[in-house]
RNA sequence: GCGCCCAUAGCACAACUGGAUAGUGCAUCGCCCUUCUAAGGCGAGGGUUUCAGGUUCGAAUCCUGAUGGGCGUGCCA
């Protein structure tokens, strides 16, 4: 089914190949043809700026050639009339009875209604959240899983094959110093006094790791502090200490003292109890995702060896200083990037070419990285390293999303990792519910710095949109138990026949608002913009709430009451269709 | 120093990617519950879109510069 608006722009690109016939514009030409919803209704539902495109072109002033374009429009049954106004706009004015014919359209196709085909069955690997395995996910983390997810279903809406990844990083130094870190909080439980490094991890949850070891394996793990902290590196508290040589240190005779099977063990431990509580965690935020892409086995199987290999082919690669260099200036990036250390250790980079390569290798037309915006430098060398390997660079698609400032008490929280002083995503979802969570990060745009003010989430929940919304597609469901409590029987048929008597400024609205919908994913999804769902679900909600009060839906006359009830089924069906895309629920009662 | 991002009402944010009188929520001030849920509706006030130039029929949006803020600029991840 055509919109009403493809049908007008259907209608403009007949003119135009009119008035090239006509010589009025040059036959070379090829105008965009622009429609856009009117804001004001005094402008009609639709305008065209065409005639101001043209006016350069056709030698003339804008309100003639508008006078012109006008008497080319063919007739058309949703047409109303069609009007001149301002500089040269041409707005369109449908008529009422053609604007109800989307009523229909929703209930037949309910929860597809809203899907497109612009990605034309195009795969896309979204790859998000992809947070360190050293701790739980905390909110700034929460902002990139509810803007991801999201974006996936928009992109799954418009017709792409959609494939979701975490690439988990359980591979390098941090995760050693996380094993190091659960193995001291061990010895702690096993009587051994000493100072914890600065540079370990300090939460809670470490401890808890730690328990489990001890449950697991008692007292086999246990060597003396005596003996760890002999010849380690003094920490920043001593005198000439530094904090990271005394990690470092320390995760040598880690490995040392337990030997390499039990240092596994610890190691595989904290992995793996972390791990699974991200996933458990994001499960119960909504987000889901098909593949968790591990860098350790990028390792072991020897994709980052072949991709340094394939650079090396392509003349990309030199020595210098003991380490190996990849020539990422060719590129446009600022400098050289190391790919392997002096020390024969490859860096994060070379792990992160690896994985692109192997993306694309998997047979994805487009890929999605959602970063946080503090990893912006890293894009030109990760593309400079696809175009090095001959690969379509243009293929990966880079969204940044900016932090989440935290604000309580009026005062900004700071947030570590590492000292373990943070809000944790789980402690959000418990305090303001996952619902409100959901649409509280995805209602701004990615790029936009945001205010998160827990105070007022927690406090005044009410004054969260989300509710807005959801209490709208309540009110729906409340008032269609009511109906039949009341001994009407609904039938649908019967309501789309009706819908022909809806005439009011309320019914009006509501059915406008709903036509946007299908384009809304469109834009939305071409754009990666999920917000747009969320304003338009508040408009949407907002031109509900309006009839509710003008009107009453449970009335004697079977017509009306017929065709009412059918126009807010269609509503309930987008509410519900445009909450799930924000992976926000639609309760049927509040 | 250099690079990227951002700056819109008191606050938090939109603006269909260059269109008409810049909107929405919160806060402030009036109204509307004997009627399907007032977590709602109707109305009012609030703006030199940070500043200065430029591009054109037309700029919050594009270009240049200034100011203010965030981030980056590791053989860290």
């Amino acid at each position: 089914m055509f919109s009403m608006k493809q049908k007008i722009a259907q209608i403009l690109a007949d003119v135009v190949q009119q008035l090239k016939a006509q010589k009025i514009i040059p036959e070379s030409l090829t105008p965009r043809v622009n429609v856009e919803n009117t804001r004001d209704k005094a402008h009609g539902d639709f305008a065209t700026n065409l005639a101001m495109m043209l006016t350069k072109a056709a030698g003339m002033p804008p309100r003639v050639l508008a006078e012109k374009i006008v008497a080319l429009v063919a007739d058309d049954p949703i047409v109303e009339r069609v009007e001149i106004a301002g500089p040269g706009f041409i707005n369109f004015f449908v008529k009422d009875s053609a604007k109800f014919a989307v009523v229909q359209a929703i209930l037949e196709q309910q929860e597809a209604f809203g899907c497109c085909d612009v990605g034309q069955g195009r795969s896309v690997l979204v790859e998000f959240v992809s947070a360190n395995p050293t701790g739980p996910l905390h909110v700034g983390h929460g902002r990139g899983a509810a803007y991801g997810a999201s974006v996936a279903n928009l992109l799954e809406m418009a017709g792409f094959k959609v494939s979701k990844e975490y690439y988990v990083n359980d591979a390098g130094r941090q995760m050693d110093i996380l094993a190091t870190s659960v193995w001291l909080r061990y010895l702690s439980l096993c009587g051994e006094v000493f100072d914890f490094p600065s540079n370990g991890y300090k939460g809670d949850y470490i401890y808890a790791i730690s328990e489990s070891l001890k449950v697991q394996f008692g007292d086999t793990l246990k060597r003396t502090a005596l003996e760890v902290f002999a010849g380690v590196f003094p920490d920043e508290a001593q005198e000439d200490g530094d904090k990271e040589k005394h990690i470092d240190d320390l995760i040598v005779k880690a490995k040392n003292l337990l030997g390499a099977v039990h240092y596994e063990a610890v190691f595989n431990a904290a992995v793996n109890s972390i791990l699974s509580d991200i996933k458990e965690d994001l499960r119960a935020f909504g987000v889901t995702f098909d593949e968790w892409f591990s860098e350790r086995a990028l390792m072991e199987t020897g994709v980052i060896d072949a991709a340094i290999e394939r650079l090396q082919v392509a003349d990309k690669i030199y020595e210098k200083g003991g380490a190996l260099w990849f020539r990422s200036t060719d590129y446009g990036d600022e400098k050289d990037r190391v790919v392997v250390r002096e020390n024969g250790l490859k860096t994060y980079f070379a792990s992160d070419i690896a994985y692109h390569f192997n993306k694309l290798e998997r047979g994805f037309d487009l890929l999605i990285d959602i970063w946080g915006s503090d990893h912006h430098g890293y894009v030109p060398r990760v593309k400079a390293a696809m175009k090095a390997m001959e690969t379509n660079s243009d293929a990966l698609e880079v969204l940044l999303v900016q932090f989440a400032i935290l604000y309580k008490g009026g005062e900004k929280l700071a947030m570590s990792t590492r000292s373990g002083q943070f809000v944790t995503l789980r402690e959000l979802r418990d305090e303001v519910g996952c619902d409100a969570a959901r649409f509280f990060y995805v209602q701004r745009k990615s790029e936009q710095h945001m205010d998160f003010d827990l105070d007022l989430a927690v406090s005044k929940s009410n004054e969260n949109p989300v509710y807005y919304i959801q209490y709208a597609h309540a009110r729906i469901c409340r008032v269609l138990r009511q109906s039949e409590e009341r001994g009407y029987v609904f039938d649908l048929p019967s309501g789309l026949a009706a819908l022909e008597y809806l005439e009011s400024e309320q019914e009006v609205q509501l059915v406008t608002e709903l036509a946007k919908y299908p384009e809304i994913i469109a834009r939305a999804a071409l754009a990666y913009e999920p917000h747009q769902i969320a304003y338009y679900l508040k408009d949407l909600a907002h031109a509900l709430h309006s009839y509710y009060n003008a009107s009453q839906f449970i009335v004697e006359d079977n017509t009306i009451r017929h065709a009412r009830l059918t126009l807010i089924l269609a509503v309930k069906q987008v509410l519900k269709n445009g909450l799930s895309v924000l992976g926000v629920s639609a309760p049927e009662a509040m």
